[in-house]
DNA sequence: TTAACGATTGACAGCGCTGTCATTTTTTAA
DNA sequence: TTAAAAAATGACAGCGCTGTCAATCGTTAA
């Protein structure tokens, strides 16, 4: 039924392991032999079974996604770019949600890829951010790709996807900046995420670009989660602070925070944006779910997985360009919660 | 390094055919040569090579879990609740997120799950309410676990688990009448939706029992979204209604839903639950994020899914009790949204 | 006690592919 | 033109397991 390596190789009219050759991309096969091949693989719609492949070979076609679950969206999202990027290759995904905190993640993880043979990893944060945890893995010979935070790699482990949450940061304060405002406050997220660190930053390089005082009692320690919004924002627009003590705009961590703080702001009676603008990061759905719609930073998280993915297979292929790196910004995607400062 | 059949054979001193025997639960092994063996499995830690298997046997131990992404918390619950079942059972999954609206999309399917050789599909809504589409999947011998709304199995084409959202919709109507509310609206989730049916009924069915008067316009079509939850819930709550016009709680057909509803209720400065009750339905993380905190019915989804899981390896393995159904009914979860009628 | 039966067990081929190494073909240099 | 080197191709074993079928064992009935 399903068309073998012996059936093309037949149609072709050379051995199975020119086939094999032609299939894996290797040298050594005349362009006219590879041709007719690849024309037999057409006609016969021929795929190699991989479960042969990963039991005769010493390599592997199969990838494994580690991750610990902060967020539904981005999961979903990463799952689809690895995958489209693994369909493309001819290479299986095994997705392995699992939680970060446990004791003896590490080990539970390395036996879960030994046994399945696993040729490499896709990481996302937390997991991406832990160097031993990369290099325990890389002992193993397994391949790595990190997606994370940041404008560059900050080791030579691995290829590593970037994304420039600081200049994404610096775009938005600078939005707010545009829109006339100057007292701009800054609900951050968990201080343990890198990408909380870096939002901070932008937000400190464009209030410094402008010359616009920086005011400690702006920035609110919170975490990812609408009620840290809601509490932030409650501390930062408290009847008993003046008019001046209060900012006219909060940049919140991402969406969830910036939700809650909306939420605290409306129920306080300040109209949105005309009295106060809000802003969020990651476009995620909870943006889409305010009144108003957040303004907020995008991320094409498909994009950057499809991309890792590609890093992380041709990797494995041994192919150049190993330790290439991409970098992506988010881009400001202006909604109805920021406005020009009356 | 790894351990093979072959060693586990010479420890246990039996032949590699009887360990596979062993392995796969066949009958005609002595219990004492099956014990050596088991013995010799654990000593080794010895796990089957999933690979080897695939291509040696006409089995297959690889399913796959087909579904279009309405929800993402959904969908990861899912995939953790099929996973922890795999694992258990010796089996691999794989995902394939598609689009079920697209055209042909039955024959990128089949394509797919032919060539990983799939032994069978885990399927929730939409597609495990296409008939049409499990009879083509049963068609070619792979084997179908259907998760699905309502009380008893539409048909008898694969072992199905259901959910009970009829019952949990009049228990959580029914919750809103014990407050003593009266006048009580339901705000629709989308008509092609089962599970939009199924709650109405259910909502229905607590009225009748309550001998309460149904009344017509407080019934709002709608969409699982936010804004259909904000334009039912303005509405329902218009200015101009009387007070005998407007209901005093509103039951919402997903969590979504309510979040928007509460969000206008309170933006026309209606306090919740003293003036409105709304609950929700999903206990989906918005049920959280609002404030005050949605009521709501919690579906215990990951076990569902591992329950599913079961019921599909199960067949897959020609155990009896092929056909049997589980039923879930979501629970009641009491939150701050809902409140004595004053 | 022995033939005959069913229950257990094992030998072996082969799933579809890749790695190794030998063979053939082509190219280059002498 | 021919030998040597390089490139292209193929023969074959074997990855770890299961299916088939034959061999062995223990047990029952005659």
């Amino acid at each position: 039924m399903k068309a073998t390596i012996n059936d093309v190789a037949k149609l072709s009219g050379v051995s199975i392991k020119t086939v094999s050759r032609v299939m894996n991309n290797e040298p050594s096969v005349r362009q006219l032999t590879r041709e007719k091949v690849q024309a037999a693989v057409k006609e016969l719609n021929y795929q190699p079974n991989l479960a042969a492949r990963n039991l005769a070979g010493t390599k592997s076609f199969t990838i494994a996604y580690v991750y610990d679950n902060p967020n539904a969206y981005y999961i979903i999202d990463m799952q689809e770019g690895i995958l489209s990027a693994c369909r493309q290759q001819g290479f299986e995904l095994l997705i392995n949600p699992c939680d970060s905190q446990q004791e003896n993640i590490t080990e539970e993880i390395i036996n879960t890829i030994k046994h399945a043979r696993v040729a490499g990893l896709v990481l996302t944060p937390p997991f991406s951010e832990r160097p031993e945890f990369v290099k325990r893995i890389l002992e193993l010979d397994i391949k790595v790709v990190r997606i994370m935070s940041g404008d560059v790699a900050p080791d030579e482990l691995s290829p590593c996807v970037m994304v420039n949450d600081r200049n994404a940061a610096q775009t938005i304060t600078q939005h707010l900046i545009d829109l006339g405002h100057k007292k701009i406050s800054f609900i951050a997220g968990g201080a343990e995420h890198m990408s909380t660190i870096e939002r901070y930053k932008g937000y400190r390089r464009a209030l410094k670009a402008n010359d616009i005082e920086f005011n400690k009692s702006w920035v609110i320690e919170g975490e990812y989660s609408f009620e840290s919004g809601v509490n932030g924002a409650k501390q930062l627009l408290a009847q008993e602070l003046t008019y001046e003590e209060r900012p006219t705009a909060i940049f919140s961590c991402n969406d969830e925070i910036a939700a809650g703080a909306l939420f605290a702001a409306r129920l306080m009676n300040i109209k949105i944006p005309e009295q106060l603008s809000i802003a969020g990061f990651e476009n995620s759905p909870f943006s889409r779910q305010t009144w108003p719609k957040l303004t907020t930073a995008n991320q094409p998280n498909k994009q950057i997985a499809n991309d890792a993915t590609s890093l992380l297979i041709s990797q494995i292929r041994k192919q150049k360009g190993n330790n290439e790196i991409s970098q992506y910004v988010p881009q400001l995607v202006v909604r109805d919660s920021t406005g020009q400062q009356a």
